[in-house]
This record gives C-alpha cells, structure tokens and sequence, in this order.
RNA sequence: GGCGCCGUAGCCAAGUGGUAAGGCAGAGGUCUGCAAAACCUCCAUUCAUCGGUUCGAUUCCGAUCGGCGCCU
C-alpha cells in the first residue's frame, strides 16, 4: 500500500513502480471514485492509466454517496481479481479510513431497517450539534467525540443494531482480512506546500471551473460528498457567486495544506502494520528503483 | 511646518486604571460506512518606543518614531 498527502506524488511512483513489476492501482481515494472531477481530484491521466491499470475510478456519480464499506468490498474485489491474472496488486492512495477499511477490515454491519433510519435521522437531523453529541455519550459509553456527523452515526448504530458502534468496533480487531506492507510518502512541509501550490494553479489553468460547472449543470447538488472535496468546494463557491474568483487559488491552496496535515497525522499514527517512510522530495524514479529494491530483499 | 486620527500575535480585530476577547493563518492531535468529511487541543509574561502620574498603565499625560487624513 502506498500512501501519503495529497500532492506528494503517489501516481507517478506508482506508475514508476510499473516498470519494475506487472502490477495493477487499486485508488484508495475517497474523490476520485466520482465521475466528471478529473482535474479537481488529480487523477491519474488517460497516459498514465494506459500505462497501468487502475481500479477504483469513476465508480459513482458525483451525487451519489460512496462509503469505507463500499470501497473495502470493491477493493477487496479487485485485489483478488489482480492476484487471479498473476500481478500485483498495489493500493495507492491518501484516504486513511479507507486504507483501514481494507486492511483492518470494518465491523460487520447489521442490516438496519431502512425505513426506521429514514424517520430516525429526519428526527436526528432536528437536533442541535450539542444535544447529538450527548445522545451518543448516553448511547455508547465509548463515544469518542467528533461533532455532529460522528454523533449522528453513533447514534444510528446504537439504535438501529442494539449494540453501541464501541462494542462492534472491538469485535471487528480480531478479523484482519490482509496484512499490508506500508509505503508512506513523506516530505518537508515547505516542499509539500510548494507542490500544493503549483498544483492548485495547474488545476485552474487547465479547467477547474468548468469542469466543475458540468458537474452541477448535470444535478449534483453543493454539498454532495463528490462536491464537497478540497478545492472542489472553492470552485462550487465562486461558481455560485458565493466567492471571488481571484480568491479562488489562494483558499484551494491553504484547504489542500490542511488536508495534507491531516493525512500527515493520520499515517504518523494510524497504521497498523510493517511501515517504511520514504522522503518524497527525490523523484518518482528514484523512488519506485528504492522500493523496488526493498521488496526484492524482504522477498528472500 | 501646523492640526487631527491611528499604531494590540504572521494577518484582521475587540478591549478596560486591576493584570490582554474573537476570527484567520500556523502547529499538534482524534478517527470503524459522508473521511478531501467531522471534530479536539495549543498558539501575545505583553499592547510602536522612551519617560512621567499611580499601590497598579495596554488604558491617563508628555516626548519620539511610523502610518493615514486635512490645512498651510
């Protein structure tokens, strides 16, 4: 599994690392599953991906709601598929929970009555931030926090399944379905913001906005987790008169660094397994000829 | 040259004679089906500078420096 922040260069390694082996992409990314946001979520180009297959892509439209589940199995799915033509299977992307999702395995959710939960978050959706995070203390004493979204979902579990999601999180740690070997890209602060940055500007230069505005000119609606990513949600702003457009760059820039953090913090700390970091800040052949090497020898 | 207003964190900004709100940015962290999400924590021994008044000054007074405005 290769994994880092956003912009730190994880396709053109990934694409490097085909030159070593016959292997296949599985993205680990929670954007790039929708279709129509191309340069808005930096996904691999047409050459890129006529050099090595990737799984994973424009699976959804981006109105529709994708979920860690749904990646764990499709993911799972293609993995096998991968090993079955006798290549290599390499997950590669920045998405925590769903690289856990895969490798740890999510608790097996009980089939939840459809039409409970339909009336359940009408009501849920009534309350304030406040009384949902109290509500999910009182439901599941092992609520950790995390606002309203998080409550809401402790909330749903522990009523709709009897048991409170701390309860199901404990008994998914005993099945770990496959046990990952951890590339995590890494790289100085000020290098990763200077790429962030280059980035932000290429991605307006070759047609944010536009692309963007086919999006909603097609019904997906602001907000819409295809709609809500870095950058995506800047875009929809300024598409909606609700910002300028020489703003526009300037606040993709400072979301995508603090995504970056937060995925920085998430691979420092929440990987369980071998992990070896490699500074990104050399280039991607490089890097794929060092992994490349480090795989062969724990090989033998 | 004269008069007036202003000077608080990297940026914006409130404030009071009793020991510096808030926001942004930044840093650190949390994480089991919206995760590019949603959250949490930290971040000015000091208020342009130097004096004075006072038990006590960021606050009042004076000077100096810097900015803005008006007048000449």
């Amino acid at each position: 599994m290769l994994v880092g922040p956003t912009g730190i260069g994880k396709t053109a390694v990934a694409v490097a690392l085909a030159t070593h082996w016959p292997l296949e992409v599985v993205s680990a990314d929670s954007r790039q599953v929708y279709r129509g946001l191309d340069i808005a979520t930096a996904k691999p180009t047409a050459r890129e991906q006529a050099r090595v297959p990737h799984h994973g892509l424009d699976l959804v439209a981006p109105g529709e709601r994708y979920s860690a589940g749904r990646f764990a199995r499709d993911a799972g799915e293609a993995i096998d598929r991968i090993r079955d033509r006798g290549r290599l299977p390499v997950v590669v992307g920045g998405t925590g929970l769903y690289v856990r999702a895969l490798a740890e395995g999510l608790f097996h959710e009980p089939p939840l009555d459809a039409a409970l939960r339909r009336r359940l978050d009408a009501w849920l959706a009534r309350l304030d931030a406040l009384e949902l995070v109290r509500w999910a203390g009182r439901l599941d004493a092992g609520f950790a926090g995390g606002g309203r979204q998080r409550a809401h979902r402790a909330i749903e579990i522990a009523l709709l399944s009897g048991r409170p999601l701390s309860h199901w999180q404990l008994a998914a740690r005993a099945a770990r379905s496959i046990d990952p070997w951890y590339i995590v890209l890494s790289a100085p602060r000020a290098v990763l913001h200077r790429r962030i940055e280059i980035r932000a500007r290429e991605m307006v230069q070759r047609g944010l906005l536009g692309e963007v505005a086919a999006v909603l000119a097609h019904g997906a609606r602001p907000g819409t987790p295809g709609l809500d990513g870095v950058g995506v949600r800047e875009a929809v702003d300024v598409l909606i008169g609700r910002r300028s457009q020489d703003t526009l760059v300037e606040a993709m820039i400072i979301s995508t660094r603090q995504y970056a953090k937060r995925q920085e913090t998430w691979f420092r700390h929440q990987l369980a397994g071998e992990r070896i970091t490699l500074d990104a800040t050399r280039g991607p052949e490089e890097l794929a000829a060092e992994i490349a090497d480090l795989w062969a020898r724990a090989q033998t």
